[in-house]
Formats: C-alpha cells, sequence, structure tokens
DNA sequence: ATCGGTAACGATACCGGTATCGTTCTCTAT
DNA sequence: ATAGAGAACGATACCGGTATCGTTACCGAT
C-alpha cells in the first residue's frame, strides 16, 4: 500500500492549536462561546492545515445536513434534463446543495440489492429529503421527507408533483381532428409508468368522444426512446391505410417518427403531420409540435414544497397538478379545410 | 413537533432477532461466521422492518463506499450532459453507484463556506474518489484521490483527461481559410478556462500561418452561453466589413449566432459560414459543422482511471490525451473555387 | 468574606455502524 | 479424561464529529 495522506481530523487541528475538539467545534459552527483570540488562532490552523470537516460524522450526530437528494432514472434522458433545471434553481435559491443519484438504466448484479443501496444512501443517512422523477422507487422509502414528480404509481403515498398528462393528450387530438386527421397513429411510452397510461387514455377517450372506431392497429407499443419511436413509426408508415398524422407519447420517441419518414421519403408536415409530448429543447429545432408540460417548473415546484416538509412546515397541497399547453410549430397540417 | 417515525437501525434489528449487532453485521456483509438458520431469520427481520444500513456510519469504521464523487458545473450543460453520458456508462461497468454534486451558477451566501462545503463532502466524507469536470475546484482536494476532465488549469497537479484544443481549433481554421474564407470571426468562451484559451491560440496561430494579419476587432468577448454568442455575432455582423465566417468557441454560442443571422437576414451557409467545437446533440439537429472532441468518451475514460487509482493500481499515463476531429455538416460553404 | 452569575473552555456520552478480540460450546484426537 | 481446534456469536473499542454537562476563573453585589 503507498503512503496515504491522512486525512486532517479535527483532532488535529485542536491539538495544534491547543484547544479541545470542543472548541473547535464551536468554531465551526459559529457559536458565542469562544474569545476571539482563541478563534482567530483556530481559524487560522485550519487553514493552514486545509481541514475540512467530516460530512458522515456531523450528519450522524446533529441532523442538519442542508443536503436534499434527487434521484433521477437516467441524466441523458431529456426529460430529466429539463426537470433537473428547475431543481437546480430552487436549490440555488436556497441554502441546501444538491445531491444527485442516478440509477442508469443497467441493472448490475442483483437489482435488489442495488436498490438497497440506493435507499439506505438516501434514506435518513446523508441528505434531508429526497426529490424522486418519474420513478416508483418511493415506496422504499419510509422516513425521509420525499416527494415525487411525476410518479409511476397512481395514488402515491407521498407529496408529488404530476403533469395534467390526460388533458394534454386531450388537446392534442383534438388539435389533430380539428386539421381533419381521423386515422391517427399513436405510439405508447412505457406502460409501467402512470403518466403514459394517461396520454394513452386521452388517446382513446378523445376518439370515442369523436365517434372514431380504435383503430387496434394503430396503437403501437413504444418505451420512450428515440429507436422504439422509429421501429413504431416505421411499421405504422407501411400499413396500407397509413395514418396521417402520429402522437408519441413523448418527444424522445417523435424524433423517431422524423427518422423513419425520412428514410421513407415523407415529407413532415406535408404526408404526415407529427406531434409529441414533453416540449424538450430538441423539440425546438425540428419544429415538433408538443405539449409544454413544463418540467422545468414541475422541479421547482417540487423542491420547494421539500423544503417546506424538511422544515416541519405544512404543504398547501399533497398534490400538485401542473397544467400542459399545446405549442403549435411547424410539423402538423391541415388535411381539410377546417369547419 | 409532529412524531416523527424513529430510523430503524442495526440495533432494532439485533434486538428483534435476538442477536448482537456483531452478528447482524456480519450477515449485511456476507461474512462466513453464521449459522445458516440466525442467517435466515436476520435476513427476515430486516425485510420486515425495512431496515437499510446508514451509509454515513458505515462509511466512517469502514472505508470501502464503492461510491464515486462528480463535481459539475452545471447540469443544464450540454456540454456537462455529454461528459455525464460517458460516466454514467463506464460507472454501470463497475461495481461503483454515481452521485452528482452541482455547484449551480449563482452564488450563496459567501462563495468560501459553500466551496467549503462541497469539499468536505467529497473530500474523504462519503466517496471513494472524484471526478471534477471543467472546474478548478480540484486545487482544493488534498487527499482523496482524484481526476479532472478539462481541467481549468493548465498543468494540474493531478491525473486529468483533455481535449486537444489547440489542434482542434487549427483544424477549424485550416477547413475555413481552404474554403476560402480569410475575414473570420471569433467569439471567445470564458477566458479563465485554459480550454477556451487553447482555442484562441489554435485560431490566431493559423491566421498567422497562412499570412492573414489578425483584425482585432473579428475577436469578441463570450462565456459559452448562447446568449453571449448572439451579442457578440450580433456586433460582429453589424461591422463595416463582416466576417464573412464565424467561428465560436463553442457549440452553444454557435447557436446564438444562427439567432442573430435570422434575425438580420442573413442565411447558413448562403451569406454566413458557422463552425462550432464540442458537438452537442442539438449541433446535428441545425447542421452545425463543429468539431467532436468525444465527449463522451472522455467521461468515460476518466471514470475508468479514477477507479484505477481508487484500487491502488497504478495509470498508465497522467494525462490523457483525447483526439478531436472535425464534422462537417452544412453549416459551410467555399467563398472561391477551392485551390 | 461569601455568594451568584457569566464567560470561556474541557470532558464525556453519543450517533450507527464495522473491526477486533474474547468467549462459549461442541467435537475430535490423544 | 483432557487438550486443542474450530464454529458461532457477543463485548468492546473505534471512526470523526456534535450535544450536553461540568469545570474554572473572574467579576460585582451583598
Amino acid at each position: 500500500m503507498p503512503t496515504k495522506k491522512r486525512t486532517v481530523t479535527i483532532q488535529d487541528v485542536a491539538k495544534k492549536a491547543g484547544v479541545s475538539v470542543s472548541t473547535v467545534s464551536r468554531v465551526l459552527n459559529g457559536k458565542a462561546d469562544v474569545a476571539g483570540e482563541t478563534q482567530e488562532k483556530i481559524l487560522g490552523v485550519i487553514s493552514k492545515l486545509g481541514y475540512t470537516s467530516n460530512l458522515a460524522a456531523r450528519s450522524m450526530r446533529s441532523r442538519r445536513k442542508d443536503l436534499l437528494g434527487l434521484v433521477v432514472p437516467d441524466i441523458g434522458f431529456p426529460y430529466s434534463i429539463e426537470v433537473m433545471k428547475g431543481i437546480n434553481r430552487a436549490i440555488a435559491e436556497s441554502k441546501f446543495d444538491l445531491l444527485v443519484y442516478t440509477m442508469g438504466d443497467v441493472k448490475k448484479s442483483g437489482a435488489v440489492i442495488h436498490e438497497q443501496h440506493y435507499v439506505s444512501l438516501l434514506n435518513n443517512s446523508i441528505t434531508d429529503g429526497v426529490i424522486i422523477v418519474a420513478s416508483a422507487a418511493a415506496e422504499f422509502i419510509t422516513d425521509a421527507p420525499i416527494i415525487a414528480v411525476d410518479p409511476h404509481v397512481v395514488n402515491p403515498s407521498y407529496p408529488s408533483v404530476q403533469g395534467t398528462n390526460y388533458h394534454g393528450a386531450l388537446d392534442v387530438m383534438k388539435y389533430l381532428l380539428n386539421l381533419g386527421h381521423n386515422r391517427i397513429g399513436f405510439i405508447c411510452g412505457r406502460p409501467e409508468i402512470a403518466s403514459a397510461e394517461r396520454r394513452l387514455k386521452g388517446y382513446k377517450d378523445a376518439l370515442k368522444e369523436a365517434g372514431i372506431a380504435i383503430d387496434k392497429s394503430l396503437i403501437t407499443d413504444g418505451d420512450f426512446t428515440t429507436k422504439s419511436g422509429y421501429i413504431s413509426s416505421l411499421h405504422l408508415l407501411k400499413l396500407d391505410n397509413r395514418p396521417t398524422a402520429i402522437f408519441a407519447a413523448n418527444d424522445q420517441s417523435a424524433l423517431g417518427v422524423y427518422q423513419a419518414a425520412e428514410e421513407l421519403g415523407l415529407r413532415i408536415p406535408d404526408d404526415l403531420s407529427v406531434v409529441g409530448f414533453d416540449n424538450i429543447s430538441e423539440a425546438k429545432f425540428v419544429g415538433l409540435t408538443t405539449v409544454d408540460q413544463f418540467l422545468s417548473e414541475m422541479g421547482y415546484i417540487a423542491t420547494q414544497m421539500l423544503i417546506k416538509m424538511v422544515n416541519n412546515e405544512k404543504l398547501d397541497v399533497q398534490v400538485h397538478k401542473m397544467p400542459t399547453r399545446l405549442v403549435e410549430r411547424t410539423s402538423c397540417r391541415a388535411l381539410e379545410p377546417v369547419h
């Protein structure tokens, strides 16, 4: 083993300064009971030795950590990024710092152990509270304050911020129907995710209301990725009676529709109308009409709610519903004169 | 204070199972010295009580944490995201987990205290080692294994992964000069960042070598943001003798050039050629010619190097140089016939 | 002179785990 | 019968901080 520089501890500081650890601790925490002269000497020693306090040790005794945890499924998803922007904004306005824990998508040596691990990580260990984004992971956490953004379960037992997925999907469908489309394909999201199911229900209900029979061949699988959007839309567009519009459960898979359309020589919106969901930053570049669900704002509000919980303040609402808004760009066109 | 559910500790498990904490600890760590029957009983109690071990407590005594820390300036930057993709990949292949610490850009109550705080957070507290991206923060860390991606200092005292910024810039300039451009504007990055300066030097040296005098009015300030790119290029394009091409220090600011060009009614590439740096995912959508510096790969390699360090293995190289590659898209055109 | 109050600081228990060593019990070899 | 080995488990110190209480010295008031 190579000689490792030992970590400087509070003991080392105390010895060097000729005082007890108690006094050093008092200085570190800005307590009043210290003579000015002593304080200066200790601060001098601290900076000379380059001492920094050990968070693990401190957090064990004093419960305050001024640290919030964030669990996201995958940090590379544009979806996650948007939410995190809002979280960062709220964090910057607060006294808290943020620790992000990402599970990645790859399961390693025994998923159970892995989940156990990260739960223990956040549970009361080192953070005051946890924000959980698009996951069902919160079910494991029992004691720490916790809030979910877009939870994967329908009626979570903890506070949450949710988009109005159903209404958003309804808006999209009304828009497309109004443009004269009646053969509309749908690319599903991951079925185990509540918001994906809400969007699918919106798709179906809108068709019912318009008196259009649901054609099951127009509803295809998907998992929110660009690749699945590509595969599913390729399938849809090769149908004998192919849809004139495709509604993808999120923007990522809508981008896959663009790929498939290009490959088949179909122009958007001339030959095919496309709508997504989420309004990620890439959507703007390709001109994708989509539903803005104010992801950043959701992250911002969730963080503020969590901070209230950590401070033992009461929440105004347990479930914060975030309204959606249709963002019209250039990926759709009318089939027949409107009305 | 509302009644808080107390955290379940190893003591609770031991009491419930009728054994000592030592035995529970043995089971948790998979030690051999436990009878099969006892082990099953303890595991039963653990899952019944929903016990999860406290990372802070564990990491204090046993130094192994199986956790790597990551410090990024701002999680919202496309730059950071690319690097993190590679880091995530390496993490997924390892036994380690990842904890991301973001500083945000807003300075809060006393920058010193803030930096102190996060340094102590990572230093030996809860992670085995730290990856630092695009920052000078590493200077504060003395004892933990640490690696930097694109460090902000020229000769860091710790291992690092760096792009070949100078050569990348040289390639861009040769490309533009070869297309017949000789009035080329440059939008700077943040001057305190080493890689930004390297790119600027590449710009200047290429002009010198081509025998073109450097026109200081063509070199404008910037800070890597889209907004600064917009402002600076607006300035450049309103010059009496405006440049025929603009080389932006990164893709983000190159996107600002697009905004300015559109506002002034200039078409890209017909009226103006643009080149960026980084090859972020947005660059593909707008067809921006840029320099790929394989950010994801840099993150991947850095993580692998750090893991070696944590395992006390020797590194092959202290500085890993990552070559760059010019990615030609549709944002440039030739002014005169080449050669 | 005695007392109470306060400023400044030290001693010690404790947070929740792990490492180390010690103890008990059973089994086998002599 | 007794010693020695090994299996299974308990007791205790310790990690590096903070919380709590105790101690000392000095002050002015009675």
